[in-house]
DNA sequence: GCACCAGGGCAAGAGATACTTACGCTACTG
DNA sequence: CAGTAGCGTAAGTATCTCTTGCCCTGGTGC
């Protein structure tokens, strides 16, 4: 294989028509730009240069070659370039995975912040469940993951992840505006119950919940979509507790935060701690900056 | 600057996720295909696998990387093909400068010949007179030349040229068909004769070959055109001393072959003994090739 | 549970590469 | 005709790169 640097070199001798000045140029001896050529010679099995008492005279090969020899130059230093650009985060991508919820609240701000300072960058969205999410974290098929977990019933997350808090959510109870229903657990045992569907952590922590307040809860309607949950409580058809990420205040709705212990659903974002791409860290940052403020029942967290 | 074999190794172990498959297959030592890896991590600043106790994970910058090194590797490949091209004659470059008249006689069959043999390669073809050809070769300027040397004036070509004889004209004796003049030198003492310009060989041996025979020419019109010298002997307005590649027999015209001594032209092909185009051999051959046979006043010369 | 093995990192040594120094040759220059 | 500039070659040296040998880790089979 042609090294590039013989290329280079070549160029130098052509350009100048001289060893003796491209070595000058190329900070080398006059003796090793001479035996370059002669490798480059022998290895091409072209006649590159005349060589005359007083000098040098390139051959059309030598021109030809040179001119070749730009192709491979030019996309070695596109790659110096584009080496660069990755190691310095400035392009790049990025696989980030999110729970539907966060999908919509969080990783479209976060991600138009982050569009601002690595306009070049490449970023794939995931939508899933936080088990499918930590699962692809472990295959290598995604950098980030957006993940809940609910107070009362926390994850054994896999070793070799890094967790970010992002934020808190306060645990919100859902009841159509003048349907005369109390704020409180208690009194809510004859209530209709929406919750998420069968085996999540949510329908699992409204059952919990409930229970801690001395009833079991009938469940009548099951949806993964707070937006339907939303308007099922609005249309008188039941009560819910959602996490406030899924709460969007509603005239038609009240909401009150509950204030048990464990009434909480918290936010982070996960990575496998070995993995190095450079546009992890302003991507989590855009995660934190993208957090709302002085939001009811929302509760960001700092750096941790 | 990043070096192909590390991208090539790159590439291996990306392919194969194992820095000891990628040596197998590359026939190197896993050792070696570590410390390449670690040596391209170095100089990019990239993390391009991640490390387990049992086993490698390319990151994402790994593949890109290989990605973006199969520009360079394809364009060293393509580097390589022409390369090879360049060196067997199948392609390149080579400056063929001629005289006019063997521009339209000897070049256009050769170059069909040669263009059947080298399909890809290109020819750039020059015009001029003799002198200004063998200083183009001198400059490095043409590669071959074609030139004539006529037998009453031998050219006192420079050192390192290598000449090859392609053929010897006779020199013909032009006269209008039914003019009545005679064909002996001698008897033509009163004719008008017609020459090419003045100061040129042609001339110059019209006018020698005439004092040969006891008398001064007298020229009455001059041009280096041979078409134009026939149309003026057609219309009987001189007699004119041609060499043969400049005669193509007509009705009006009475061609005969001069018998003098030294009445001839020669053809050759010069070239500078140090040029190593790998086109110039088969150039060459063409042309020899290209001279034709049995043609009257025109004798073909063997390889000399 | 324990020996074994495969995969990778690290250190040291050997071999190849590539550069410099030194010298010889040739032709231009004053 | 000596001096000099330019290139080639030979020898020495420095650097790079690959191999060898050993360690560590974690998975596997008995």
């Amino acid at each position: 294989m042609l090294k590039p640097l013989h290329l280079l070199t070549l160029k130098a001798a052509v350009r100048s028509g001289s060893f003796a000045i491209a070595a000058r140029d190329l900070g080398y001896t006059a003796s090793a730009v001479s035996q370059q050529i002669s490798a480059l010679e022998k290895e091409t099995g072209l006649v590159l240069f005349e060589r005359e008492a007083h000098g040098i005279r390139p051959t059309a090969a030598a021109h030809r070659l040179g001119e070749l020899g730009d192709r491979v130059l030019a996309a070695l230093g596109d790659l110096d370039q584009h080496v660069r650009e990755l190691a310095t985060g400035v392009t790049g991508r990025l696989r980030l995975g999110s729970f539907p919820t966060a999908g919509v609240r969080l990783v479209p701000p976060a991600l138009s912040a982050f569009a601002e300072s690595h306009p070049r960058a490449q970023i794939q969205l995931e939508e899933g469940e936080p088990e499918e999410l930590v699962a692809a974290l472990g295959d290598g098929d995604l950098d980030v993951a957006l993940v809940y977990e609910y107070g009362l019933s926390p994850r054994p997350w896999p070793d070799g992840l890094t967790h970010h808090r992002l934020l808190t959510e306060d645990l919100v109870l859902l009841r159509a505006r003048d349907s005369g229903l109390s704020a409180q657990l208690p009194h809510l045992s004859r209530a209709r119950w929406i919750t998420s569907r069968e085996g999540t952590d949510g329908a699992r922590s409204t059952v919990r919940l409930c229970a801690a307040a001395g009833f079991e809860a009938a469940v009548a309607f099951r949806s993964n979509n707070y937006d339907v949950v939303r308007e099922l409580v609005s249309a008188g058809l039941g009560v819910a507790v959602v996490p406030a990420l899924g709460h969007a205040p509603k005239d038609s709705i009240e909401a009150t935060r509950l204030t048990q212990r464990s009434a909480h659903r918290t936010v982070l974002a996960l990575h496998r701690s070995e993995n190095s791409n450079p546009l992890l860290t302003p991507l989590l940052a855009s995660l934190r900056r993208a957090v709302p403020v002085d939001e009811p029942f929302l509760h960001p967290h700092g750096r941790d």
